[in-house]
DNA sequence: TTGTATGCGTTATCAG
DNA sequence: CTGATAACGCATACAA
């Protein structure tokens, strides 16, 4: 609701002049003479007018507005990557509307149908991780809706993409560990749904290949909602450690999945790195107050984000000066 | 921008009616046909029709949406107040529009009036670090913009409020690092501006009275920006470092500056508990990992911020079949 | 029960 | 240079 009544109408008639004048001297057109524009001005001010954007939005069919779609907002790497985007959306005067898939795909849709009819202009999401079918966000993209993913991207719908080298991350965390003395590497990674989770196992086995260890399939585990729902790590965890061959070392392809091993190694009293030695993706800054420093692979979440939404506006502003949808 | 570029009218000519019929049928009207309804239900649906929300929120000056301002997102406690407001809202179909202030009172400020600009139906805000002049609230809340404040509240605007015992928090950690056998407790602190801050500090204060302790100034520290800035926590742990006496025990009493610390006595090589003990407000997931655990306070942020969203629609709704303002 | 006309706040297109 | 008018999409008071 708009909680400033004064309207280009009431300066208009506070002035005894036309909406029209009003709104050209408030738009700074150039057909309109320095008196009274200053006039008009002048005005405006004293009666603390200010434009009304909905009004603005349902003339020119935009809303300055995107819309946000992350699978968890409580989540370090989501809430870092949102503060980048939030940053550099406020400084060009656009709206951030947020909304959370809670890695559900019924979510997702009803989220991403939520922003579209609201008449976002544009917008950013990581997918959830029970997303296998795009439809809903080929719809939206076929009908000339801006959209950016940010890491957890598809392939099936042509557009920007904001990701870093998931793969070097953990061919590089897995050959450490190698280094390290570590050949049973177990691996903890989210759903192969996403883009992230495989393109992290892939590089997790390149690294053994290349190190000529074989995979060992007791070790690989994916977890579904590993994300939300701890439960399903410490069952993992317990699999693993139960094994007849334990493993030496465990290696996590998400935030939450560091901090869920984490806590439930420790639940179980076995220590990193003696025991067992870790590695993995974090953006937390518990792997700053461990001991001893793990191997970790950070990702520049907030930069991310910057980059995402800088790609959004471009997008939108060619758009808006361009062909129809 | 709307990708679906059928409107009211389309479906009116499509099925050569007029649009208050089509209007009337899709707003279940009960001055229409059952044939009719459910002739414009099915062309509507055919059509792929959606409202259009902004013409909808110009013309009943409301739009569904909630403003949230927070210090900073990629904070633990903030994004899970987030994380319960938006879950909640969602599913009372509203949007919510993010701001972060940065703990700056000029950044709170331009975020404050985007939001207003913007015809945000509500507000739900936590103070900035800086802020100590609420004209900029006064202003909207005198205008009639509902406003919740959540965790860092002020008594200068009359509304609802969210927080949790601050008092009883820091005086209960308190006493317990006292039981434990501390005498030289220190305590470390966001700025006194804040409501927070200053309930938490009065805890702390009620504690050693009550079993006898003198306050040391020495051991009282204020920082601005330990949120944002790392260095000045450094700067304060130093200073209580090298101290003649120094502390035997540390109170923080919010999530960055317990972390903070943390990674500042690990950095100095200082052990906890054995050099110090240490206790404070943490919603991260850091405490359980540490050795040993810490004494901690944590507030229940989701529930906060499901709180503060009710409390708002509450009014907001209230509102609507109501009084002018 | 249905259609017509009006207005929400703004800008663009015409006349004047 | 300025004023009147239409239009954006929708809901509604009023007329039929």
């Amino acid at each position: 609701m708009k909680y400033n009544a004064v309207t280009i109408k009431d300066v208009a008639k506070a002035l005894g002049v036309s909406t029209s004048t009003v709104s050209r001297a408030l738009r700074d057109s150039h057909e309109i003479s320095p008196e009274t524009k200053e006039l008009v001005l002048e005005c405006a001010k004293r009666l603390n007018y200010t434009p009304n954007p909905i009004a603005l939005s349902l003339k020119e069919k935009k809303s300055r507005s995107v819309g946000v779609i992350v699978p968890e907002v409580a989540n370090g790497f989501f809430s870092q990557v949102i503060n980048g985007i939030e940053s550099l959306a406020f400084d060009k005067g656009y709206d951030v509307i947020i909304s959370q898939s809670l890695e559900s795909y019924e979510r997702e849709i009803r989220s991403v149908q939520f922003l579209a009819s609201r008449s976002v202009d544009g917008l950013i999401i990581s997918l959830a991780a029970e997303t296998a079918n795009l439809e809903h966000l080929q719809q939206l993209h076929a009908r000339g809706l801006p959209i950016v993913f940010i890491d957890r991207i598809t392939d099936e719908i042509n557009t920007h993409r904001v990701i870093v080298d998931n793969f070097r991350g953990t061919y590089d965390a897995t050959e450490h560990l190698i280094q390290s003395g570590a050949r049973r590497i177990a691996v903890i990674a989210a759903t192969e749904f996403l883009s992230t989770t495989r393109e992290r196992v892939a590089g997790y086995r390149e690294a053994l290949q290349a190190n000529g260890i074989k995979e060992l399939p007791e070790l690989v585990h994916y977890c579904f909602y590993g994300g939300i729902e701890f439960a399903e790590i410490e069952e993992i965890v317990n699999k693993l450690f139960t094994l007849r061959q334990k493993p030496d070392a465990i290696l996590t392809t998400s935030d939450k999945l560091t901090t869920g091993v984490l806590k439930t190694l420790k639940r179980r009293g076995i220590k990193v790195p003696q025991d067992v030695a870790l590695a993995g993706f974090s953006n937390t800054d518990i792997p700053e107050l461990i001991d001893p420093p793990l191997t970790l692979i950070r990702q520049p979440a907030r930069e991310m984000g910057a980059a995402a939404i800088d790609l959004l506006l471009q997008m939108v502003n060619s758009k808006r000066r361009g062909e129809r949808v």
